[in-house]
Order: C-alpha cells, then sequence, then structure tokens
DNA sequence: TTTAATTCAGATAACCTTGTCCGATTAATT
DNA sequence: AATTAATCGGACAAGGTTATCTGAATTAAA
C-alpha cells in the first residue's frame, strides 16, 4: 500500500505528535528508536517532512524534530502521504492504464473506485493529533 | 497498490479470459499486445498464472496461452493478485508493523480495517469472467 | 572560543522489481 | 526427418527503493 519510507514517515510523525503536545523535541536518534526504523534512511523522512513544512527541525546542539501544537489538527494523513509517496495511491488506475476515467474506464475502474475513495476520505480525515492521542491514551502502539 | 507485474498480469488475465469464451487461444505476442505491457515480462507473469494452474500454456507450433471455459467463474481476481504479489495487500499491517491486531493495534489499525476488508471482499467476488465481458461490451478498455 | 550535539546534503552501497536475452524444449506441419 | 512456431528456464541488465556513511553547517553550552 505504501512504500516503507511513507510507513517510517507516519509513524514517525505520529510519535513526534505525542511528545510536541507536551513541548517535548525529540532528536534523530530517539525518533528512529520510537519508530522502530533504520536512523540514516528515517534522517532523510524527516527532511522530506521538514520541507514540507510538516515538521519543524531545530539544528545545532538541543536541536531536533518538534510539530508546532497549532499544526496538530490541522495536518492531516494526506499530508504526510502526499510528501512522500505522491497521490497516485488515490489518483493513479489500479491496472496502471495512463489514462482511465468514466468514460473510458478499465474493467477494475468502478469496483476500484469506492475503495479509493474511501481510502482518500479516511487520509484526509484522520489528523496526526488524533494518531498521537492513540499513542497516549496506549489504545495504540508503534513497536512490536 | 498492485505491483506493475501485478497489474500486467491482471491485465493479461482479463484479456486472455475474454477469448477464452470463444475458444480462441492467443500466444504471447498477441496477449502483450493487447495489454500494452512488455513482452518479455509478460512472459513471466504468464509463467506464473500458468504454474498456479490459474491459465493453461500449450508449447510448440499453434500452442499459446488459454483459460478453462468452466473455470472462468470461479476464478477471482484475489488469486491472481495472491500468485503474483501475495496476499500481504491485505493481511499486513498499513505502517509496516510486525506484529498488528485488534489486541495490539497500530495507531491506524481500525481506519485501515474497514478499508482492507472492502478491498479483500471486491477481490474475492470479482470474477474474470466479469471483468472479461466488461472488455467485450466495449464498456472497458485495457489499452490507452 | 572551543567543544559537543545536532541537522543537512551528497555520495554510495545493497537490495528488490522491472525488463531483456537466449538457448533448450515442445509440438504441429510439411 | 526437417522446419517452424511456440513456451520454459536461467542468466543478466536497468532502474528504483531502501539503507548507510561522511563531511559540512549550525547552534547551545562550557
Amino acid at each position: 500500500m505504501f512504500s516503507k519510507a511513507c510507513e517510517y514517515g507516519i509513524r514517525a510523525a505520529t510519535f513526534l505528535a505525542s511528545c510536541s503536545e507536551t513541548g517535548e523535541r525529540k532528536n534523530l536518534k530517539q525518533i528512529a528508536e520510537a519508530c522502530d526504523a533504520p536512523e540514516a534512511f528515517t534522517a532523510k523522512i524527516l527532511q522530506i517532512l521538514s520541507k514540507e513544512d510538516l515538521i519543524s527541525s531545530i539544528k545545532g546542539a538541543f536541536g531536533g524534530y518538534e510539530i508546532s501544537t497549532h499544526k496538530l489538527k490541522d495536518i492531516k494523513l494526506s499530508h504526510i502521504v502526499k510528501a512522500i509517496d505522491g497521490d497516485n495511491i488515490y489518483k493513479g488506475c489500479g491496472l496502471g492504464l495512463a489514462q482511465c476515467n468514466e468514460k473510458k474506464p478499465c474493467p477494475l475502474h468502478f469496483q476500484f473506485k469506492s475503495i479509493r475513495d474511501e481510502l482518500k476520505i479516511m487520509l484526509e480525515s484522520t489528523s496526526l493529533w488524533e494518531l498521537a492521542h492513540e499513542l497516549k491514551d496506549g489504545t495504540a502502539l508503534l513497536k512490536r
């Protein structure tokens, strides 16, 4: 479904969100550890999220990453996914046809449509704030 | 969503199904052309489908590929997808966690569940016969 | 001002997926 | 029996994704 990079990205953003609410800044090592993700690769992904202004990075000693508290409810999963994987996941044709639409559909077009739409709605309506709270509640986990 | 191999595989199987109903055997070249897929790569995919007994291959002159008519309604999309991509698409965790279930879910588990279930049901209930008929009707196309 | 802790950027390695090539095998036709 | 049209199987090439490494830049604290 998502690329590995995107999986790590969502995990990292969720963890960061859960810390940022209480003002805890985290560095690369802590994030990678908490997300059970490879450190150097996670660094690359955090760079992307930072450039897209979804998280903020603070350089230098005692630096790290954080998310502005006021953004937490505005940042949706769709923003993270789009930044890392692009939007092909709900725009592209299920069978990979260059052109596929209602007028000239692939044989799977209509069967796929409702699923892609549901996915889109889910990603666009789920906020980092929401995910972060599942972590804090202990209702959900990021490592196993 | 699906790998390129799987996209080609579904296209090829759909095309083959639409021909097999009228007893038309097709060879690699014809299939690749009809599906707008690279020939040599398509050959590999047809081999997989053949080994999984989803299509039958006939060697030698005037050979090619076909699908037993009586199987057309029984072969579901899920069979093709599982043969090529495996079943991670509806079994795996959306965030890539090794263990993720109702008891110990990832933060996205429940939001994903309905989508994955819907996808599973769609793949398991859509038959090659159904897709093939969309092609024949002209309601759907495989190339653009 | 030096040191230490950090992110950033670019190069590169490892691995997987995608895609090609070719010789061996098979089977129908001549 | 020879020829031709096909699949099969293995090796290999190309490209993309995943992952690592390293030196430069930045910033806070000592």
